[in-house]
RNA sequence: GGCCUCAUCGUCUAACGGUUAGGACGGCAGAUUUUCAAUCUGUAAAUCGGGGUUCGAUUCCCCGUGGGGCUACCA
């Protein structure tokens, strides 16, 4: 492996959900780490155990595969669908990495660089009211800092306690952030912060540090809530001696009503737009420009086009708000891209639901879906449209006239329209057409007038696809049959 | 409250300090048309406010305002 290579890590938890800002952290990871021909790591932070969702795992590594994102290394799925790992740098889960967090805590006790804490979580709780109460901002006071540290050992043999970080007392740390730019913090501003917590594993700050040195990460590329900790992670640097990883925060996708997108928008897991209908090129292509622009005019890009074009200077630093209307739009562009048959196929766990489903005959269903394809905009809208396909609809006297015509009229000019559609010797789009018009022009009417009846009696739908398309799918013998059944409705 | 951070049409965004502030979604109007779509054409719509710097600020600086993030033994 080249000593410079670009190394990413995706580092979701596994608390059960992967909504569509994870998504889009993940794909500017992916995006950079294939533009760059580096490495892309997907590595489990599971240190906190209450929050922890079984089956999390798997819907993460899920997620990626719908989206066609392969990690290079850390957790994957085997060829069997089971949960494995790959690489040399693991565990990459968290949890199994107890014992490398707590040598390097140690380290730090060793060296004086951070210390035991005895402080119950009722003590610390009671510290903040006060604080509140007089106006100070909420934060750790200190009190096991200077605490002497054989003491403190020999108190941790009975005691619970956590580790904390001995952040400095003052001074300014200025880091670089590849979208923000320099962002400087006052140390005096961060309390000592929990690296170990009383059950053994580490919190975020440090396990992410230790991870992201020994797995040897390049880019840290990371939602932009993490600003505010960034000093402590800075400090941990320091503390080990160790370089430090470029970073890149990245904004946050909000909801309409301008808050962090979360559960209560929505159904926003990303595995919930795939059962609605969306494909995955389509919600990528539609996330990617949540905050980030080619600086061209292109709006539709295949996958390597997109890892060609991606740059993190691309990225904004505003929060951008998410729009279903928009992932809509791309979707039904992606939607009318496709060939008939492949939208079939990839609709068919939705056509399969239908009733219908096991009598279609194969090409009638290509046919029937190239008629509607434009139509829509999910792939779980598409049974909906091509039903009346399947199942002859029950005549509707109200629907079939056109505006206010007379039911006789209705019938007869019906009955002119299956007389020429009976001389038809050859079912073509061309000839169905040829073949109406000609008896417009005979009755003397009005387009609608004939062609309207004809496509309600065929569909019994208030919006479909044209008459002559319609009649060219359903074939001769059955689009004549329904003409005749709407004319004995209309007579009666 | 404190710290950090952000700010161009309703939304996503573009604009070496010099543009009639551009594009896309959505809206509206029209064309097409048997309906709904799709398609095409046109149109309305923005630089948060106030100060600077400058010959000239969307762009640089300051203040204000507004939004957001963090302020846990959550990430």
């Amino acid at each position: 492996m080249a000593k410079n290579q670009v190394r990413v890590r995706f580092a979701p938890s596994p608390t059960g959900e992967m909504h569509l800002g994870n998504a889009r952290t993940l794909l500017f990871a992916v995006l950079f780490a294939r533009h760059h021909a580096g490495t892309f790591i997907l590595r489990i932070e599971d240190t906190d155990q209450e929050r922890l969702v079984k089956g999390s795992v798997e819907y993460i590594l899920k997620t990626l595969e719908w989206l066609g994102v392969t990690p290079d290394e850390g957790v994957c799925f085997d060829s069997k669908g089971q949960v494995t790992e790959t690489g040399d740098k693991g565990p990459y889960i968290q949890s199994q990495r107890r014992a490398i967090y707590q040598q390097y805590a140690d380290q730090l006790l060793a060296e004086s660089k951070a210390y035991r804490c005895f402080a119950t979580k009722e003590e610390l709780e009671l510290m903040r009211a006060e604080q509140v109460k007089a106006k100070q901002p909420p934060r750790y006071d200190g009190r096991y800092r200077d605490l002497d540290p054989t003491e403190a050992e020999r108190r941790a043999a009975g005691e619970p306690f956590v580790i904390r970080f001995k952040m400095p007392l003052q001074g300014k740390v200025t880091a670089h952030d590849l979208v923000y730019g320099d962002i400087t913090s006052d140390y005096a501003e961060q309390d000592d912060h929990i690296i170990i917590k009383s059950d053994g594993l580490p919190t975020y700050h440090f396990a992410n540090v230790i991870d992201d040195h020994l797995m040897q990460i390049t880019h840290v590329i990371r939602g932009q809530e993490w600003i505010a900790s960034w000093p402590r992670h800075l400090a941990t640097y320091a503390a080990f001696g160790w370089p430090m990883p470029e970073y890149t925060h990245v904004p946050l996708i909000f909801g309409p009503d301008k808050a962090k997108l979360s559960k209560r928008h929505g159904a926003k897991t990303v595995l919930a737009y795939k059962e609605e209908g969306y494909l995955p090129e389509a919600v990528i292509n539609y996330l990617v420009f949540l905050g980030w622009s080619p600086k061209t005019t292109q709006e539709f890009f295949l996958w390597d086009e997109l890892v060609a074009a991606f740059d993190l200077k691309g990225i904004n630093k505003a929060n951008p708000i998410f729009d279903p209307v928009k992932l809509g739009f791309v979707n039904g562009v992606y939607l009318r891209q496709l060939p008939a048959e492949q939208l079939m196929s990839k609709a068919e766990e939705w056509l399969a639901r239908a009733d219908w489903f096991d009598r279609a005959e194969r090409d009638y269903l290509v046919k029937a879906i190239a008629s509607v394809q434009e139509r829509a905009k999910t792939l779980a809208e598409l049974p909906g449209l091509v039903e009346f396909y399947f199942n002859r609809p029950e005549p509707d006297v109200k629907l079939i006239p056109f505006k206010t015509q007379a039911p006789t009229e209705t019938a007869r000019l019906l009955e002119l329209a299956v007389v020429g559609l009976k001389e038809i010797k050859e079912w073509t789009l061309i000839e169905i057409e040829a073949q109406l018009r000609s008896r417009i022009e005979q009755a003397a009417c009005q387009n609608g007038e004939l062609l309207w009846p004809v496509r309600a009696a065929l569909t019994g739908r208030e919006a479909s696809p044209g008459a002559f398309e319609v009649a060219e799918v359903l074939g001769q013998t059955e689009t004549i049959l329904r003409l005749d059944e709407a004319v004995k409705q209309l007579k009666s």
